[in-house]
DNA sequence: TTGACAAATAGGAATGGTTCTTATATGGTT
DNA sequence: AACCATATAAGAACCATTCCTATTTGTCAA
């Protein structure tokens, strides 16, 4: 009893931090709205879009892609979820080998390099290693360029 | 593919490397590819393909942006360009605000969650705060998952 | 130096993901 | 209950990427 208990009321949590979100910035809550969001907390994957609507057309047959879409970038523009950094761009390639790490403009898309021994020198976790191979380790910072901080 | 270790920053050296990667790797050195090569590394930008091809189509001018695509594309494979951190997917989406950090496998693109204390504490470098905002701090490691390394 | 051939290219079509447009429907408020 | 700003469905448009295929070209061995 009680250890599902907290999962549900985490999940319970989460969905009256959803209302109380959507309401505080003037969002209307929907059928679809809330069947996406709860869809979304209870998928473990990081799930796209197209996963998200392939997953709730079976409980909302008639939901159209855009709405679903157009709703997940909502949720990230409240802040009730997040965009794995860097997915959704073009590629974009870097002809620089030598160890470095980025910054990233949310706005203006600038990818700026910098170096940092502290960055440069982190261990990959014993636990992490034992189960994957890591080929890349870099740290990602996103956030505003000075240009796009001055408007 | 063939890699090795040598990374140079000279520009001259950089086109050296690339002469001798590429038949290392049994591939043929065409002026596009040469082109192609030589436009990136005077790329201070991280640019996409398409940005790629608008500069060198000014050189060129029936290149196809096919050519400039799978190019660049091979670069990254024979290790003399790299693909920016988590570029170039569907968007992914993630209902965990609490701060973690993501392992990315390279092959089937699963998303895996860690935790970490020694990741969380990293401190914006002090010059990088002075400049910009940053809003999220996140260590990417990418590589094979255990399922992907199997095989 | 030349000829054969595997590899690479151009160009266009196909695919996949995302965003836009517009007519209709609806949640929240009065 | 009625109103209206917002949200929705559906499809078109848009953009990045990949695929297809006929043609060309770099490489290498003769
Ligand atoms: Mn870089
Ligand atoms: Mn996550
Ligand atoms: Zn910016
Ligand atoms: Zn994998």
């Amino acid at each position: 009893m009680v250890y599902n208990m907290d999962i549900k009321t985490d999940k319970g949590e989460m969905m009256a931090v959803f209302f109380r979100r959507s309401r505080d910035n003037g969002l209307k809550i929907t059928p679809q709205r809330s069947a996406i969001y709860q869809e979304l907390i209870q998928a473990k994957d990081h799930p796209s879009a197209d996963d998200v609507y392939k997953r709730i057309i079976k409980k909302i047959p008639n939901i159209s892609f855009d709405t679903v879409n157009r709703t997940l970038l909502t949720f990230s523009k409240i802040g009730i979820a997040n965009i794995v950094e860097g997915y959704g761009q073009a590629k974009r390639y870097d002809p620089d080998l030598e160890t470095h790490h980025h910054f990233r403009c949310m706005k203006c898309n600038t990818i700026i390099d910098f170096h940092n021994k502290e960055y440069d020198n982190l261990k990959v976790p014993e636990d992490m290693r034992k189960q994957f191979t890591a080929m890349s380790k870099k740290v990602v910072l996103e956030g505003l360029c000075s240009k796009c901080k001055r408007r």
